[in-house]
DNA sequence: CGCCCTAGGTTTTACGTATAACGTGCGCTT
DNA sequence: AAGCGCACGTTATACGTAAAACCTAGGGCG
């Protein structure tokens, strides 16, 4: 309708209702309690309407010095895992009138790009998953407001962690496999320095460490259905005695290792266990389906927003993991 | 190290190479030749570096009346599939200096969020998915720059379309049913309202129209896993002949399939044909692999970044539905 | 009656950047 | 020798918003 292309600003909005763009701001601001008549600003929030007013956001986060925006830094986003994390965090950031933007380090581009000019938003703070590795260097240089995901608490330079409590799930899946009667393990590990993978192979190798007769040999894949086929299949078939059960890193792998199988003739559970970790809807897809631990992947991006507010809050962030399942299915049984 | 907790600004990188705040900006803006000595412009790249200086993207979209930052609607963040078309469009993005931000219609969070709140950034553009319906009103709203993913060419309102050619994937599909010998057909489609998703539906009827002695039924499912089950379970074991083949809109509505045929104990491919579109990395993870048909996410990705840049310029963006093809896998065989 | 307080506004300023408009010397041409 | 353009800058301004500081009239109160 309007002649002109440009959108209409407050000073518009300001003219139209016959008042100062001062007003025009604490009407819209809700600041307007005692210092405008209800009847004005009535009229200015009729005016805002009828031109379609919007407030242009690179002027107030100008203003304002802060932009109620934060920047989630995930490995990848081809897995439902963290669709979740955006999810929660989405939420609890809606809840406090903050948006999410997500910045997928993205395969394909080059190497280290930066993420702080990819979202060209700016940003009052950041979530990074301890995964995607290339990015944390450029983030540590922005001295933004920082939440870790899954990260060493130690080794975290006093930014805030949330973490899983991945540990106690592979304890669940070790104590699981040995009672089942297991004594020959391969780890299927992810092929990604992360101190989430190096907490699954030390935890595991604690656990069983206390046990006689066990052993475990070790395998690295990249994080993908295909990707971890190769790896499963030269383990699986390795000189000397065959493990009876798979412990797998990921959901994705041990899918690659239900195809290394059937490419080897081994059936599921009754030749070889295998167990996951994630719990995505491809472990109910595939048959038999998967013995797995479910990681509530919502909580997780719900704590971490909650974190990165209380840091941004001056407050303490709230401190504990989150617990973990195993989610005992048919993919594991006594070996023969 | 700097005492001050603020950022530099330029004015402080201008002071410590003893020039003035606009020499800086054409220094750093790369618009100095001719304006500005070599020396001093070297001096003013040091200082900046020194004092770690980063430009206020507020300001400067602020000033320049746009943001080099595009919002990428999508239905939801649960598929590889738009993972991969946010890939596509990301590098196209890179390559012109844009940034690409996300914003999944959240399941779980309020009905109509409202977009333009959510991703905080100031927006140059919008690539939205058809499927994000609830999204689309709050969009039109806004009058920007505006390019639709797998919409309705006719009723887009002048909006520029990309379109994959899924009509042509549907005939694929059907053209290899058909010549195995299948004439009874189930399609589970998806319970979603969308151009995309009425194409199948319309292809698969048209061309079956000209063959004698075919059948097809509809069972709708929501677009998951386990939604299909209970659809496809029903479906198939109405009363009547059953059908041979079943032709699903998408990957996740046939791995459903699969897990109602075991359930019924239906063998694929013996006892039924089954039909995927999208070809997840979840169809090679089932077993038998899945004849899908192939979308090229990626490239939908770039063909919308690139539609938009051209519609942000004022040129015609490029015509032409993208190809897709049918990848045969052990799923499909002729009928018993 | 003089004063202050309050309601109901307005004027002004600052946020940090990009760029148009405006100097200034100096060397070269004619 | 007058002038003119070029090299090398600087000064000033605008973008749209939020909010501090300021203004004014009227009513209540001592």
């Amino acid at each position: 309708m309007a002649r002109g292309s440009t959108r209409p600003t407050s000073r518009d909005v300001a003219q139209a209702a016959g008042v100062s763009q001062a007003a025009v701001s604490l009407v819209l601001g809700d600041k307007w309690r005692g210092r405008v008549s209800a009847a004005t600003a009535e009229r200015v929030r009729e005016a805002a309407r009828d031109l379609g007013y919007r407030p242009n956001l690179a002027a107030r986060n100008l203003r304002l010095g802060r932009t109620r925006t934060v920047l989630l830094v995930v490995p990848a986003l081809t897995t439902e895992f963290f669709a979740g994390v955006y999810t929660g965090a989405s939420r609890v950031a809606a809840e406090h009138g903050f948006g999410v933007v997500l910045y997928p380090s993205p395969e394909g581009i080059g190497p280290a790009r930066d993420p702080f000019a990819s979202a060209q938003a700016a940003l009052d703070g950041v979530i990074a998953s301890s995964m995607a590795a290339d990015a944390l260097t450029a983030i540590r240089g922005e001295a933004l407001p920082l939440v870790m995901l899954d990260s060493d608490p130690a080794g975290s330079l006093g930014a805030a962690t949330v973490n899983l409590d991945i540990a106690d799930g592979v304890r669940q899946v070790a104590e699981h496999l040995l009672s089942l009667g297991h004594r020959r393990f391969l780890h299927l590990a992810a092929d990604v320095p992360s101190w989430t993978f190096e907490v699954r192979s030390r935890e595991l190798a604690s656990r069983l460490a206390g046990v006689p007769g066990t052993s475990v040999s070790t395998a690295r894949s990249p994080i993908s259905i295909e990707g971890a086929v190769p790896a499963a299949q030269a383990a699986l078939s390795a000189p000397g005695p065959r493990p009876t059960a798979v412990v797998c890193d990921d959901d994705l792998l041990a899918a690659g290792v239900y195809k290394a199988a059937r490419q080897l003739g081994l059936r599921i559970p009754d030749d070889l266990s295998v167990t996951g970790l994630d719990d995505l809807a491809l472990a109910t897809a595939i048959d038999p389906e998967l013995t797995t631990v479910r990681l509530d992947a919502e909580l997780f991006g719900e704590r971490g927003m909650r974190a990165l507010l209380a840091v941004l809050e001056g407050r303490e962030p709230e401190g504990g993991d989150i617990p973990v399942r195993l989610v005992e299915r048919g993919s594991t049984a006594p070996p023969r």
